[in-house]
DNA sequence: ATCATATTGATTTCGATTATCAATATCACC
DNA sequence: GGTGATATTGATAATCGAAATCAATATGAT
């Protein structure tokens, strides 16, 4: 089980001494519903149909603001722009990325996990984060790269 | 034992039509015996000190020409620039990064590598390329973390 | 040495993100 | 419910690494 997503946000902003606002709520709404791994422009571009109100930098801040409120993950992948997922659960998962037409898959390999912690133990590293990303060709898109193009 | 990397530059351009320069050869001697990881800026600054002619925009063009020619491995960490290590060996390795003092260490694991094989086999993913970066404190920073600051 | 063409270096442009700032909304307090 | 201090918004400008532009120059095949 786990808090809603509203719920999670106003108890933060409580905590923070900052303020509840319509955008900020709105905000939420359609990025927890929207699914995943969105990038700012593909958010604003959803609010803009049910808020045309809505400013860019307003959508910017409040991602952020969402990622330090443990909201939404920040992810940095390699096409430049920065994506944010939301955080259903508490766990921790990596990526494979298609190159061809931007499919994410997500994974959990808690022996990878195990193995990258006994490397930085190795080399009296404290980890604190990691990025995995594998890119290559999602299964649809192996076998449409055999036939054409 | 590997091809000298000045030979290697000379065949690249030789193989694709394109003309040898002092430049290429310069940057190519710089960059080699300079060490690793270096960004574009931190390159131009080093190429600066023995050939002061040399112009920002053919430090970038010349780094992205020797990626090509596999002499130089593109690498984006999460601190919002380019960097570049010489390919010394055919091998692959993945990285440990200091978030305090910008350390870089070197590790190779064939164990996770043969397991993102197997996640992506799994996803009927082809796996073309990867990133693994685990971000933490090195050996140093962990010490003096504890201490002050 | 000639000449077509690739390259250089100074500069501008690009594109994602962040900063700025006047107008507005929120909310603790009355 | 009003008041007022302050946080937030939205339009816009600024930032900054990287890429594009273009006239001047270097290269190399002939
Ligand atoms: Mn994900
Ligand atoms: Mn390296
Ligand atoms: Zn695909
Ligand atoms: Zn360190």
């Amino acid at each position: 089980m786990r808090k809603p997503a509203a719920q999670q946000l106003q108890d933060y902003l409580a905590g923070q001494g900052l303020k509840s606002t319509h955008q900020r709520d709105e905000i939420l709404a359609v990025f927890v519903s929207a699914g995943r791994h969105l990038s700012v422009e593909e958010l604003y571009e959803l609010m803009k149909k049910e808020h045309p109100r809505i400013g860019y930098a307003t959508v910017y801040r409040t991602m952020k603001l969402f990622a330090q409120a443990g909201l939404a993950e920040e992810l940095r992948f390699d096409d430049g722009f920065t994506r944010y997922e939301y955080k259903a659960s508490d766990g921790h998962h990596d990526h494979l990325i298609c190159t061809r037409c931007g499919r994410i898959i997500e994974f959990e390999n808690d022996r990878i996990e195990e193995l990258q912690e006994s490397v930085a133990k190795k080399n009296r590293f404290l980890a604190q984060s990691h990025k995995l990303e594998i890119y290559g060709l999602c299964g649809d898109c192996r076998g449409k790269r055999a036939k054409k193009e």
